[in-house]
DNA sequence: AGGACTAATTTGTATTACATAATACATCTG
DNA sequence: CAGATGTATTATGTAATACAAATTAGTCCT
């Protein structure tokens, strides 16, 4: 999944040679999808909104039939669902799914913290602490929808170094799912402030290539994550 | 993902009162998708097999609309790819993205088993041994097949009791992206018997609630199955 | 207001169509 | 004949249309 992402890191290229150009055309269900979802994350689409396939081709200007395959992968991602009496919504993810999402991503990002360290080159190193730089100006910025975009960009660059794909992919999976509470747990300063601390801890340890504590570190942030999202005041418009 | 196996565990119904009638009918995308996950999970699909969509439908007897969404479907689940000439296949893993599937696979059942312990009812408790004895007989049998499903079957016992939901949906989809190498090592007698032997020992530490032990056999379950179908003697037809 | 009946929506699936891309096949040229 | 070029065939991406079944909204009746 993810395709797009994945490919628009192509290498430097020589001079003096064509370079095969990606993604003559990204496929329209791809840019469907991404549409779709990006609305999800912005919180557009609301966690529970109602989708009408019809109203949803008129606003983006595609057929049914290039819609709904779109849709049919958003559900099989656990981000759409259908109610029983067959109506397509955003998912309103349970408590405790969001903890188990959470729980999950946290041991999968301690894994890939790990065999970064174990595969990444300096460079590698390196790379990730700017991305960590652009991370952590995101946080400070308060606009939360670079925040995601730096965040993912974040996580790219760990797997990528951390060749591990998969993981990859099934973190961000977890992340669109449990987009909907994180947003507002996003928006508050104090989380932000504490955001950067957790990046810092994290890519020091990364950078003397303690596994331990970058794992401990890694998990730490999805921990605290979760606290901020899940038991979130809800009673904030009170 | 697999909501047709989520939603076949209907709790036991209280006599006296109605209970809904679940699945009035299997949408048809979700049985194209069935069919084919079997196929490729039996090997009738073997990994690297192109797939043309006029062909499917024919042998489905399906019009493409609904195959061509079952198809985005497994593609989105990774076991199904389209190469950069747009010709489908079923996904052909690498070796570094096994090993990943399998590290993660490992984390994950670790995650459950701990879950599973903590939660879990004695009822629970009980029920996964009788679903441990099914699958030690189904290794017994020398029934791949068999095998393959009894062993989801556990795991869907597992995860259940652990309320972890969204953990056996991406278990499962890691089993099958690696079902094709699976195949070969689960026909070996040996393996057979020492997977016997792990489920025994992992059955024993989950009864006896011994979380540090269920989560190492989790884990060397994990760990052998991926020595077993990776290094496996590709030499055999030499 | 409560209930039954009808009309309008919405979804699941199928068919047809067509442009573009990819492959296989035929031809030409040196 | 090898290699290059052109052409026909097949496959895929996307759209448009159709229609039955299910759902929802709306109307009318009492």
């Amino acid at each position: 999944m993810d395709k797009a992402v994945r490919e628009s890191k192509n290498g430097s290229g020589g001079a003096g040679r064509l370079t095969a150009l990606q993604e003559p055309q990204v496929s329209l269900r791809s840019r469907i999808i991404e549409a779709l979802r990006r609305a999800i994350e912005c919180g557009v689409l609301a966690p529970g909104a109602r989708l009408v396939e019809r109203e949803l081709c008129e606003q983006l200007k595609v057929s049914r039939t290039s819609l709904r395959e779109a849709l049919g992968e958003l559900q099989a991602e656990g981000i759409l669902s259908y109610s029983p009496t067959r109506r397509l919504s955003v998912s309103v993810i349970s408590a405790a799914d969001a903890e188990n999402a959470y729980r999950i991503r946290g041991t999968l990002e301690a894994l890939v913290v790990d065999q970064f360290i174990e595969q990444a080159s300096e460079d590698d190193v390196a790379a990730l602490i700017e991305e960590g730089d652009r991370l952590k100006a995101a946080y400070r910025s308060g606009d939360v929808d670079r925040m995601l975009v730096a965040k993912r960009a974040f996580y790219d660059r760990i797997c990528s170094g951390a060749q591990n794909t998969i993981a990859f992919d099934i973190i961000n999976r977890l992340v669109l799912r449990t987009s909907g509470l994180r947003r507002r747990s996003l928006q508050r300063r104090e989380r932000q402030v504490q955001s950067v601390k957790e990046v810092d801890v994290l890519l020091a340890a990364i950078a003397r290539r303690d596994v331990e504590a970058a794992r401990k570190a890694a998990l730490q942030n999805v921990t605290n994550s979760a606290r901020s999202a899940l038991h979130t005041d809800e009673n904030v418009p009170a």
